[in-house]
DNA sequence: GGCAAAGATTCTGCATGCAAACAGCGCGGA
DNA sequence: TCCGCGCTGTTTGCATGCAGAATCTTTGCC
C-alpha cells in the first residue's frame, strides 16, 4: 500500500504538540492515524471504534482517544452522536472552499505585512527563495520538484510570519491542516502534466509581484495577488480530476468524494 | 467575584461536543474551566497543574485532560514544553487582529452568499431580524439590550449559514471562540456610554446595506461592508479601554493585557 | 408474518494505579 | 564560596478495570 513516496505524510511536523521529542504514544497514534486516513484505510461511512484501533496501532485507549479528539479538531474526523468517529468526507466544493479560504487568509497575511511593513531582511529572504524557485521551475527532474515543494512551503510560511499576527497564523494552520488546502496541495500533478510548467511560471510571477507589493506597502494589491495565487491550486485540481489516475495518486485523495463518474468500478473500495 | 450577570459565559452552547445531553464530566469540566479562565482566576504566568484542578472541579483527571486539550485548541490555553498549561494572554494587538480576522472571514461568508445566491426566504429572515433590531436600537432598557445581543448573534449566524460552506463555518468558529472576537464582543460597553447609540445605528445600517448587496449579488460590496461592520467592535473596544472600569467589566477582560498605564496598583493580582 | 420488547453484547466514558520524567533541594568537593 | 551531583517529591503520561449506555439480536405476542 505504501510503495510510493507519498510526499511523506507521516513525517510532517506537529506544531501544537508540546513535546518536541515525538516519542510519546499520543504522537505515535496521531501520525499513524493520519497516515491510515490519508491512505484511505477507512471506508467512507465506517464507524471507527476504539478497540480495533487499539489493536491496530499498538497504543492504549487513553492516548488513542486524545489523538482522535485532535483529529476531530483538525477536521479529518467527525464525532458521532453516540460516540465514536467517522472519517469526514469532502466534496469538490469543500476543496474549492478550502483553497479559497487559504487564499483569503494568506491574502490577509500579505495585506498585514504590507500595511505594517516588514524588515528589508525578510524581503531579501523572500527574494532569495523566489530566485531559487525560478531556477527550479525550468528543470524537470524529481529532485528539483521536491526542492520546489520545500521552497514553496518556506515562502508561504515566511509570508505568514511576516504578518506578525499569532491569531492569523493559528487560523491559517486550522485551514491548511487539511491536506487539500495546504500551500502545495495538488502541485504534485503539475510535474507530470504539460500544463504544469505554465502554472509554475505563473506562480513564480505571483511571488515576484507579491514581494513588490509588500515592499511598496500596497496592501490591497498584495491581498488580491495572494488570493489569485491560491486559486492556482484549483486549476491544478481540475487538471488532476480530468485525469482520474493522477487524482487518485494525490495524498488524501480518498477523502474527496468526486461527483459520480461513468465508471464507478475503478475505485478500490477496500472494506 | 460573580455578583454581576456576566452575560452567561458558563451557559453557552458547545457545538463541537458530540453528546447533546451535556451531562458528561468532560462538558462539565469544559464549562467550569472556561468560566474560571474568563473570570481571571488564574494568574497570567501561573502553571495550571492537573491535580489542583481535579480537586477544584470535582472531575477526574481523564476528562480534565480532554478539556484542557480542547481549550488549548480553542486558543485559551498554551501548552508548556514540559507538560501542563498556561492561560494564554492576548495583547491589544491580538484583539485587533481577532476582530479584523472575523471581519475577513465573515466578509468571505457574505461574498459567498452574494456570489452563490440565497433563497428569498433567507433574505426575508435577515430583514425580519434587522427590523426588530431597528426597534430595539431606540430603546435603552437592559432587556432590549439583551434581546439586541441575541438578535445580533442570530443575524451573524444566519449570514454564515447562507455561505453554505462548512469549512468557512469551521474557520469562523475557530476565531469567534475567543471571547473578544465574537460578533457581539465589546457591545456591552455601548449600552452604558453615549457613543453607543450611534454605533448601534451604524451597525443596523451595515446590516441593511449587506442584505441589499447579497440580494443584488454584489459580492465585493458585501465583503467590504461586512469587514467594516466587524471593525465597529474596535471602536467599541477603544471606548471601553478609555474608561478602564468599563473595560474591566467585560467578560474575558483578564485575558487581555493592556499596555502599561500610570496606575498599576488597581489590578487585583491574585496569586 | 410482522412488530415490539427484552436480553445480551459491545462500546464509550470515567476513575484510578503505576511508572517515568522533571523540578527542586541538599550535600559534598574544589 | 561556588559548582556539580545525587536524591526526593511532584507531576505528567499511560494502561487498565469498571459501570452505564447504545445497539443488535432474538424471541414472544398479535
Amino acid at each position: 500500500m505504501a510503495q510510493r513516496p507519498r510526499r511523506g505524510w507521516a513525517a510532517s511536523e506537529e506544531g501544537s504538540i508540546p513535546n518536541p521529542a515525538n516519542r510519546t504514544q499520543l504522537t505515535r497514534a496521531l501520525l499513524r492515524l493520519r497516515e491510515l486516513i490519508y491512505n484511505g484505510e477507512f471506508a467512507p461511512g465506517e464507524r471507527m471504534s476504539e478497540l480495533p484501533l487499539v489493536q491496530r496501532l499498538g497504543v492504549s485507549r487513553t492516548p488513542l482517544r486524545l489523538a482522535l479528539a485532535e483529529l476531530e479538531h483538525e477536521g479529518l474526523l467527525r464525532g458521532l452522536p453516540g460516540g465514536g468517529y467517522v472519517v469526514r468526507e469532502f466534496t469538490q466544493g469543500d476543496v474549492r472552499d478550502g483553497v479559497e479560504l487559504r487564499g483569503v487568509l494568506e491574502g490577509t497575511a500579505a495585506r498585514f505585512a504590507a500595511e505594517r511593513g516588514v524588515p528589508a531582511r525578510d524581503l531579501r529572504a523572500l527574494r532569495a527563495i523566489n530566485a531559487t524557485i525560478e531556477k527550479l521551475v525550468h528543470r524537470a527532474d524529481y529532485e528539483s520538484f521536491e526542492r520546489y515543494l520545500h521552497l514553496n512551503e518556506s515562502f508561504h510560511a515566511r509570508l505568514v510570519k511576516m504578518a506578525r499576527s499569532p491569531l492569523l497564523e493559528r487560523a491559517l494552520e486550522g485551514v491548511t491542516s487539511l491536506p487539500f488546502a495546504a500551500p502545495s496541495a495538488f502541485v504534485l500533478a503539475e510535474a507530470e502534466l504539460p500544463a504544469s510548467r505554465d502554472i509554475l511560471i505563473i506562480a513564480h510571477r505571483h511571488h515576484t509581484a507579491l514581494i513588490e507589493a509588500i515592499e511598496r506597502r500596497q496592501g490591497g494589491r498584495a491581498e488580491a495577488i495572494t488570493r489569485e495565487h491560491a486559486r492556482l491550486s484549483l486549476t491544478n485540481l481540475e487538471i488532476a480530476v480530468d485525469q482520474r489516475d493522477v487524482f487518485e495518486r494525490l495524498p488524501g485523495a480518498s477523502l474527496i468524494s468526486l461527483p459520480d463518474e461513468s465508471d464507478s468500478n475503478s475505485g478500490p473500495d477496500h472494506g
